[in-house]
DNA sequence: GAAAAAATGATGCACGTGCCTCAAGAATTG
DNA sequence: CAATTCTTGAGGCACGTGCATCATTTTTTC
């Protein structure tokens, strides 16, 4: 006795395999008693439905975009390898990956470029993208075409129907507090926060994981206000070297955007107290270097890997309108360091 | 342009449809030349079979089993959860896992068990034994007899054929040691090292991590000597008694084994002293809980969902002579402290 | 070069579902 | 009650592959 079949489920509920058909795949001409009656019969013998061989006679492919913002850096890179890779190996699976990408500072762009987005060419996205009021209704309307969305990295809270793929980034920063906390030992100091922005929610909820747990766990260190970048290299450069000259005793450094290379080559030019614990985010293959070479002491990280693989589950599930496995679905906050580091691909 | 079909391949390389599926599924009766015409044919037009409508066709159920050992800890409970976890999530994919059991400390009993499998009941295997001439044997017999294996979560050095699911032990006692060194601050004093057996080969290699490491890292500890406690709650308490008694200055206990309540009871109990960084493996209900409370200072653990689901990919994957996606299955070395803890399902 | 053996082709049904058409039955409307 | 509209059934082709049968061609063997 293997799954019961579509056949199976037309003797059930006493209709025909037609009017299965028009149930399943919610086509109209149905009376609301006969659609019941399916359903119940669904139930009673526990029907799934095949997808394999649905998307097969239906000879469909899954259409996914990923939008990504427009400027390279390390994580991005990872992020495009991981969504080509991903793209060759679902090939078997009926599942096309493809990027565009748009600039994360204008959400109007990015508006743009998701209500070009048709349901007969695209069946769902991953949005990479910073929270605003205009990606927000951009999203509402995609749903409303029956596009399937999540939040990709970026967290879209206010956005409804967009699952969240990523990490929780106040217990990423909880997280850092307490490496932090500990690998200073019973050092006293100060403790500085770099960061490329704090406009964007996540550096928001970072700081605010750090400083509760710095407060709770290792209240013997002074953490300094953020201090931002910009993304200008000389910038950070001069904020660096303020920063090391007026804090004396400097025991930890918290490199809280994922774009560190610039801020790196500055303390190491700058030339940070011996000791200093500096603690960042991503494994890129800049933070890797660092980790080896021990001028960085931890890394926290995400699978991007996992990260696409999840989004394109998650992405697939929505458009087909199936149930997944959440734990498979949970991106964990991956602490890196030098003896646990992963191999290289 | 949909992907090239059968038919695609069967013009491509001169031949019928008929020759294509002999090739295809290694049937007898062709050439040579012909098997090399149709290899070349599908390297040219990037042929990829369809293993969806494969299945379908062949109405074929991948059937799987897990041996574990037959006795119940935590950690095998959590592989049993996953286990079932996935067995209801890969329903649809024509797939059935189901589970076997057999003593871990008598070989014999588990070649036994192996043995029995037939390969038209059996697909593929996941053991999780330790390493033994027997099993060895048995697992080439398998190979043989063309049912598939992975070597889960206990490695099988000298078995061919057995990839090897899990993490790389001897990387993570290198990641113990490395917290150990940077938790334990400038503290001076010894690092207990406590286990079940170190006649296992996974006790042996994570041990030499650690020792690699404490020795480069943090050459003011000195770390004793394993502790074996043979799985007897009694005789766990006696050593730690006798341990923490004898060593005056304990900063550092490793738990190598998985298995550590006991343990942490007889630890508790005797009442170690402050500050003690205490280590162990695998997140259970019951490191959770050490975590919480701060009687344990970090867990070494790999995603056991990941595990099994990878195995089981791993073994459809070889079944049915497919590829896998490397990067996928490669199962990370993962730190857990109390703020980066994943929730409880 | 004839007989035997091996290799290949042609074809058709099957798998579980999508999706279309045509016809017939049932309910609703006036 | 007739006319209309709404539901349902029956059936067929398609998707990409497995698998079996039988006919035909090619190769090998003596």
């Amino acid at each position: 006795m293997g799954k019961p079949t579509t056949k199976d489920l037309a003797k059930a509920a006493g209709v025909s395999l037609a009017t299965i058909d028009r149930v399943l795949n919610a086509r109209s001409g149905v009376r609301q008693a006969t659609v019941d009656r399916v359903q119940k019969a669904i139930k009673e013998i526990d029907y799934v439905r095949d997808m394999a061989a649905a998307n097969l006679a239906r000879s469909k492919e899954y259409r996914l975009v990923f939008l990504l913002p427009d400027h390279d850096d390390e994580f991005i890179d990872l992020v495009r390898e991981a969504i080509s890779e991903a793209n060759t190996s679902m090939a078997h699976e009926r599942t096309n990956v493809s990027i565009i990408r748009a600039p994360s500072n204008n959400p109007h762009r990015i508006a743009h470029a998701l209500d070009n987005l048709s349901s007969d060419q695209v069946d769902g996205v991953a949005i990479m993208a910073p929270e605003t009021p205009q990606v927000r209704d951009s999203i509402a309307r995609l749903d409303a075409r029956g596009i399937a969305v999540v939040a990709f990295v970026s967290h879209q809270p206010t956005a409804e129907n967009a699952y969240y793929v990523g990490i929780n980034n106040q217990a990423a920063g909880r997280t850092v507090a307490q490496l932090m906390g500990r690998f200073t030992g019973d050092r006293q100091g100060s403790v500085l926060v770099l960061t490329e922005t704090m406009q964007s929610r996540d550096s928001q909820e970072r700081r605010l994981g750090f400083d509760n747990i710095m407060a709770k766990y290792a209240p013997r260190l002074c953490v300094c206000p953020s201090m931002e970048s910009y993304g200008d290299p000389v910038r950070a450069e001069r904020i660096v070297k303020a920063a090391l000259k007026s804090q004396p005793e400097v025991v930890g450094i918290y490199l809280m955007n994922h774009d560190i290379h610039q801020t790196m080559q500055a303390i190491i030019t700058q030339g940070a107290p011996q000791q200093t614990v500096i603690i960042g985010h991503e494994l890129t293959p800049h933070t890797r270097a660092h980790l080896v070479e021990g001028t960085m002491d931890a890394v926290i990280t995400q699978d991007v890997g996992h990260l696409v693989r999840s989004s394109i589950r998650l992405l697939r599930a929505k458009a087909s309108r199936v149930g997944t496995l959440a734990s498979q679905e949970r991106i964990r906050i991956e602490i890196i360091l030098r003896e646990n580091m992963p191999e290289n691909t």
